[in-house]
DNA sequence: ATCCTATATTGACAACCATCGATATGAAGT
DNA sequence: ACTTCATATCGATGGTTGTCAATATAGGAT
């Protein structure tokens, strides 16, 4: 179960953000769930290389290599990004490939709104 | 010295953000930390209530009110806000006021682009 | 069935942080 | 100077997490 699917996040396009009156405690844990799986270096270098133009889906190997962390960690971290909802993950065959979800990025975005 | 003054974040208009190509461990980083200043329910919600129409700056009295914590914890969050460029601080006699200063956001609603 | 390869899980350790009570600082009034 | 009020800092504590080595799982090939 994926914490999109265990918390969904209000929707934004009539209600809160930040800039439109005060979040209640729900919403403020929820946004702040998904702010904290942004808030590490090695995530986001792992989001920049899915992101990265012209990259399709990368296996865990190949960003295994590219972060110069050990399998595991790297495993975790792929993990942690895609319980929040941030990456889609398919297997095949034996190699795990992962993808970005653009759907929550862009809620985020809304939350950072302050105008 | 607040964190923005400290470590600058790099221009996206012409660079980086992550759907633009991987990200330096660096700006990585950064972001990061300005992620991790974002990813707690208690400081999403000062925000909010800094951030929503009709309030201008609030004391920390007020936000403490607001808030249901102690005294201490707020102005710890406060701090953590201001040091990372999130907020503005003002003293005016005795009271501290705090207002939301907008351009960090527009910087990271940019880094959340993802095409 | 057995082996190899790719990924996931476990266990442990260190580092960080949110929170509070107690106390310190600092500004204004008497 | 002294008191009072608003905010900041200190010290302690409990909880979370990033990281790795070791091991487990799972899929394909021989």
């Amino acid at each position: 179960m994926t914490l999109s699917q265990a918390l969904p996040l209000a929707d934004l396009s009539d209600c809160c953000s930040l800039g439109a009156g005060p979040l209640t405690s729900g919403e403020a844990e929820r946004y702040a769930t998904l702010f904290k799986v942004l808030a590490d270096p090695a995530r986001l270098r792992l989001l920049s290389q899915l992101a990265a133009e012209g990259c399709g889906p990368a296996s865990v190997g190949e960003l295994t290599e590219m972060s110069g962390l050990s399998q595991p960690t790297v495993s975790h971290h792929l993990k942690r990004l895609t319980e929040a909802g941030l990456l889609d993950k398919v297997r095949v065959g034996r190699t795990v490939t992962h993808q970005v979800r653009p759907e929550l990025f862009a809620e985020l975005r809304t939350v950072l709104q302050m105008d």
